[in-house]
DNA sequence: CGTAGCTTTGATGTAGGTCAAGAAATGTGG
DNA sequence: CCACATTTCTTGACCTACATCAAAGCTACG
């Protein structure tokens, strides 16, 4: 729309991100751009970052879907959050020492790395950049929070009817699917992990959604059918999603 | 230990922990400083925030405890998550312009408040301040991480047990308690709405981990019997929590 | 074109919810 | 300091949502 954005090297789907949460100048167009550097091709079920690994990069995912997740002792998994395209990968862990959790991609994707200190470097050196990079962060925060509630006090049903619903939400942002559907490479495995349940369950919370009119999810396609009896099913308020300074008043 | 944190004005709870995550400059301490005025004290009870307010302020928490949480359309709560003195009260709520969630004092509190605009152009101001704020606010959202694995798949009592671990080490940072116990304001049913669980159900789970002999949490206090079975049960690795830069070689 | 990973379904088990009701704290006004 | 109210805690009986186990059909890709 001006100069800046209209410019293909300046432009990235994460720029466009970031400045929706607070102006960014010429120079940190510029710093950000230069983390762009260093794209490269990531493998499905390989993890990009291990759970303890210090020191880890960041990485800007361009294309494909990806997760992070934690392990227990026992060998059960929790996913905590699942990236789409213009989305960060392990923000967290590139800040922190320590990386509290992996990350893995789900589909082959390719990412720009950032490494840690070059990260910090252009965070220090770009004070708009570090304040946009930190609304951003509260912004997946709030996501986190969301999800967190999902597991603690929705119903199997009612936490898969969220997740598609954010998911939706989340990809026609991104200008992945509109309103009535998306591709999704989740498996029914993943969509357990995420959910807190068995993979046994979600396969029939699935066809339960199915046989009420709702949603349908085969084939790798999540469909609506029924997007506001599935919104008050399943209690979705998207207001946790947007960032746009849309205030009253 | 250094000029700075040694003058009373300059020092404070929370730049002692912030300058943990980054270097504050004195022009960082001053801005911090001035953000401490506008104490006030708060009733237990009375929402500080409310979920979906616009232009909400954020708190310093000096004395008492506090949680953030969500209500659901059923009625249902549930906590995000629980502060204790020396946290931020509803930095997210007041960094995004809509809030997510409402927040409450548990016990009556003191508190300073900071207007968004004000906080918003303190980080502006002030880079290092608004970089030791991101790596805080990652900080917090590892924990909102591992609070989101309790709920996912721990069982009711390993939840429990890894929410009384991890008060307890938090507690232990800001002087509060110490490695056998800590003083506790939480009801059953705010420990309910925390993890996920019925008020019912906590009484039963901790009444089972008095009896296995791990941790009491009786009359408002919370006593460790066997610490190093309790973290066992309840698989807690506190590195999430840590953020100092203790990086192995 | 085989084999490994997904999906689907049925049978059975269990963790934790709900309902109900009494006991113990805690608080409040007189 | 006491009577009363309110919240919090505790326990028992019963129920349900989801897990686990088992096994068969699908899909896909090497």
């Amino acid at each position: 729309m001006n100069d800046i954005s209209a410019s293909p090297i300046l432009d990235s789907a994460l720029a466009r991100k970031l400045s929706a949460f607070a102006p960014l100048s010429v120079s940190d167009h510029l710093v950000l751009s230069d983390l762009h550097r260093r794209r490269r091709r990531y493998s499905a079920g390989v993890d990009t970052i291990h759970q303890g690994q210090t020191r880890s990069s960041a990485f800007i995912l361009a294309s494909g879907w990806a997760c992070s997740y934690k392990l227990l002792p026992g060998g059960a998994r929790q996913i905590v959050s699942v990236q789409i395209p213009g989305d960060v990968l392990g923000l967290r862990s590139a800040l922190l020492p320590r990386s509290d959790q992996s990350v893995e991609p789900i589909t082959p994707i390719h990412a720009s790395e950032m490494p840690q200190r070059e990260l910090l470097d252009a965070l220090a050196r770009s004070p708009g950049l570090a304040l946009a990079v930190l609304l951003s962060a509260a912004n997946e925060a709030a996501m986190l929070a969301e999800h967190l509630v999902n597991l603690g006090r929705r119903t199997a049903a009612e936490r898969m009817g969220h997740f598609l619903l954010e998911l939706g939400a989340r990809l026609r942002r991104v200008g992945l699917g509109d309103g009535s559907g998306y591709h999704c490479p989740l498996s029914q495995y993943v969509l357990a992990d995420t959910l807190g349940l068995s993979a046994v369950h979600v396969n029939r919370v699935l066809r339960e959604l199915r046989q009420q009119g709702l949603v349908t999810f085969q084939k790798g396609r999540v469909d609506f059918h029924d997007l506001a009896a599935l919104v008050a099913f399943a209690g979705f308020d998207r207001s946790y999603l947007d960032h746009d300074q849309q205030m009253s008043a």
